[in-house]
DNA sequence: CCAGTGACCAAGA
DNA sequence: CTCTTGGCCACTG
């Protein structure tokens, strides 16, 4: 599987990303089918071809986000805010509650318990 | 070829 | 919470 392929699946997963639901860099890898390779899927976020792609809805593992720029930074939180999801602080999201499972493929955040 | 850097990550101290 | 270590990969000079 060479990386463009990988992008490729990379950028299908991130796509399909429902809003409210948030992915790590290495989740995203995960389900992309290349496990260990968030590096890459950092990559991709920063060079997405078409900036209407949920490019907010990945974050760090540990729920704060890892874009420099402080205005792009904002932004992020700000959408994930109108898209209900789950914080922990200002700028830091609930990962235990906010990440996306694609096999769990349904409601809300709060709902499952 | 090698070294540095970056929107990464998990484990340990 | 912070900092370090070791592993990951692409791009740049």
């Amino acid at each position: 599987m060479d990386r463009l392929e990988i992008l490729e699946r990379m950028h299908v997963v991130l796509t399909g990303i429902p809003a409210g639901r948030v992915l790590s860099y290495g989740r995203l890898a995960e389900l992309a089918g290349a496990p260990g390779q968030a590096r890459l899927a950092a990559w991709l976020c920063r060079h997405l071809p078409d900036p209407h792609l949920p490019w907010h809805r990945v974050l760090s593992s540990d729920g704060h986000s890892r874009i420099p720029d402080e205005e792009a930074r904002r932004e992020q939180f700000h959408r994930l805010w109108l898209e209900d999801v789950p914080f922990r602080a200002r700028e830091q999201v609930d990962m235990a509650l906010a990440l996306w499972r694609p096999e769990d493929e349904d409601e809300a955040p709060s709902a499952g318990f």
